[in-house]
DNA sequence: GTTAGCACTCTCTTTATCCGAGTGCTAATT
DNA sequence: AATTAGCACTCGGATAAAGAGAGTGCTAAC
């Protein structure tokens, strides 16, 4: 168990260490004005702490930094989030009073504005289709073999694809297929489209289409979702401008994992409700083992979307982050649901 | 003028120096098998093509780079393009041979093609909206106020907006409206919608819609095209295995300009015909005034689309990577062709 | 015209040295 | 018993000196 006194200086530890980036010696934390003793106690304390695995050293005679089990233990027991200022409030607000033609647009501005008052880089989780319901179907002829399928969700996403026609296949069969498809297949998420397709659909458009075969497999071409996990970065650079990744090396490994995707199975590995944190080594990607990773989602109509994630180094500047995701990731929600709500 | 020598010594110090990264001294370029005078000739040939501006030197006793003016020269009067292994050629044309839904997947596969293969950063600019056709109109009411107009190109593009619904508005009428516009403007370029909407179709919608002005508030809503350039970029991390971007700053001013828009400036200020190269500071932009830019343009249809671009450091394997582009735009132009003749 | 020889230049690496910040421990102080 | 002053010690980082290596320019010989 730690000490009252233990919990203040690991907390003004952790706090100078995310400012300065520089290990912290007894006789600065000292030098404060809300500490009370000498140099020689906070030395105790702080050999104390570390004993018990809450600060490293760098070498042997330097200062004291957190170790991944001290920013733990910061995050869970001593982080009080930070307050914004009125203007950055106002800043924020008066950003989302624009009106977004998509919903793809709000969640790169969220992203924009989440990477520019952290400093740090923004990931977003796009909508997930495949919980979306489904609005409306489009069939669009574009030559004699080809066509667009059009696939309007919900949220006002709208996904289309290619399709091939097959040929002998008449005018008027593919509009009563369309319109039998917009009947029934109303309002279903996208994930079950497939199964009803096969179940349902497949005895009505039995009598209403004459070549029945080939529709259907046009269909099921149309309407396969796949990989709908859309990843929308920003402020990857900021990065760059962090003391910790002033070594070649670690850009290195950091930039492939945003050039890869397996940052979306760390993400999607997250708890869907509310806000979490990974500290360093908790990631299970080993390239941003280096890094920390704070996450929350947004959703709307009560249904989970997507994810909204900071990434930046283990010495995050924590109580600003946790505010600023959880602001952005609620004024995110809202403006779906009020886009949704229009309706 | 430069001796049959000098431009034979040019080239081999170009390739060298494109391989190793080294300065490139007088005793290396002799003990080729292919040259056969000794290191002080050399000596005296390179002093002289440092004289003209060609090279340079690092400091006063190291060997010689290319000047800017050296790549220039090189790039002009020397460059032979690199051939294509059979296994190369193999793996790209299998690459196209699957079946892409959109013309978006075909760009990013050809950008990640582009930067597998050469170990540069590929970028692209999408398919300017602008000067594709018309092909579709639909609109879709999501809800008592609030619709999504799709526009299809005829490059099987998908554009969609949100559009607020005027409330007064009949449903008949927009159905209307939507023939109209359907059967008039099929097949205009994108720019010209605006101004057609102005001219020809004011009339019509007078005498079909009762709500004529609501209508045209909405119709200009959704057919005002904006920001239409897409950019891709593929192996950006590519970049910081070079060893000229070993150097921290360079890394952070080259990845801002990743991040921004104005590298899509300088692509759009290439000529729009054939291959173009830009070495170091004749960029405009300054952010990459250490890099080198090989564009070309992708097209279907005997049109103009987008741009292929390849960016690396000014020491660039130019040959191969002018023979990347220039196969890779083709195929990319063809594979676009095909699916635009299946129509 | 070409080349060997040589003094010279400059970078890069290694080694030595010093400085300062910080620690741990002990003994004195409160 | 808790706190603090004092002090020897450790280590990283900055700075300087020295030496090796690669390359040059120039001169004189071939």
């Amino acid at each position: 168990m730690l000490t009252e006194r233990q919990l203040f200086l690991l907390q003004l530890l952790v706090n100078d260490y995310i400012l300065s980036a520089e290990p912290v010696g007894s006789r600065s934390i000292a030098k404060r004005d809300d500490v009370h003793y000498s140099p020689a106690t906070i030395r105790n304390e702080l050999a104390d702490l570390e004993e018990m695995g809450y600060l490293e050293k760098t070498h042997l005679s330097s200062g004291r930094v957190p170790s991944e089990k001290g920013y733990r233990f910061y995050v869970d027991h001593l982080l009080s989030p930070a307050m914004l200022s009125d203007k950055e409030m106002h800043d924020i607000r008066k950003t989302y009073r624009q009106q977004f033609a998509e919903t793809e647009e709000l969640i790169r501005v969220t992203a924009k504005l989440l990477s520019e008052f952290t400093n740090y880089t923004a990931i977003m989780l796009g909508p997930e289709l495949l919980e979306t319901k489904l609005r409306h179907i489009q069939l669009i002829r574009l030559s004699e073999s080809q066509g667009v399928m059009i696939i309007v969700t919900d949220t006002g996403h709208v996904e289309n694809r290619l399709v091939s026609f097959p040929e002998e296949i008449r005018a008027e069969d593919i509009e009563k297929v369309v319109n039998v498809l917009n009947e029934k297949l109303n309002m279903v998420p996208l994930y079950q489209l497939q199964s009803r397709l096969e179940t349902e659909i497949r005895d009505v458009l039995r009598q209403n289409a004459s070549s029945y075969e080939r529709v259907m497999s046009l269909l099921s071409e149309g309407l396969t979702i796949s990989d709908p996990e859309k990843i929308f970065y920003s402020g990857r650079s900021k990065m760059l401008a962090q003391p910790e990744f002033q070594d070649v090396d670690k850009i290195i490994s950091l930039f492939n994992v945003f050039e890869g995707k397996e940052i979306v199975r760390e993400l999607m590995s997250m708890p869907s409700e509310g806000l979490h944190i990974r500290i360093g080594g908790e990631n299970r990607l080993v390239g941003i083992k280096d890094c920390s990773l704070i996450t929350t989602t947004y959703s709307a109509g009560g249904e989970h979307l997507g994810t909204v994630a900071v990434i930046g180094p283990k010495r995050m500047a924590y109580p600003r982050v946790v505010t600023l995701i959880d602001v952005l990731s609620k004024i995110l929600t809202k403006s779906l649901n009020d886009r949704k709500s229009k309706e």
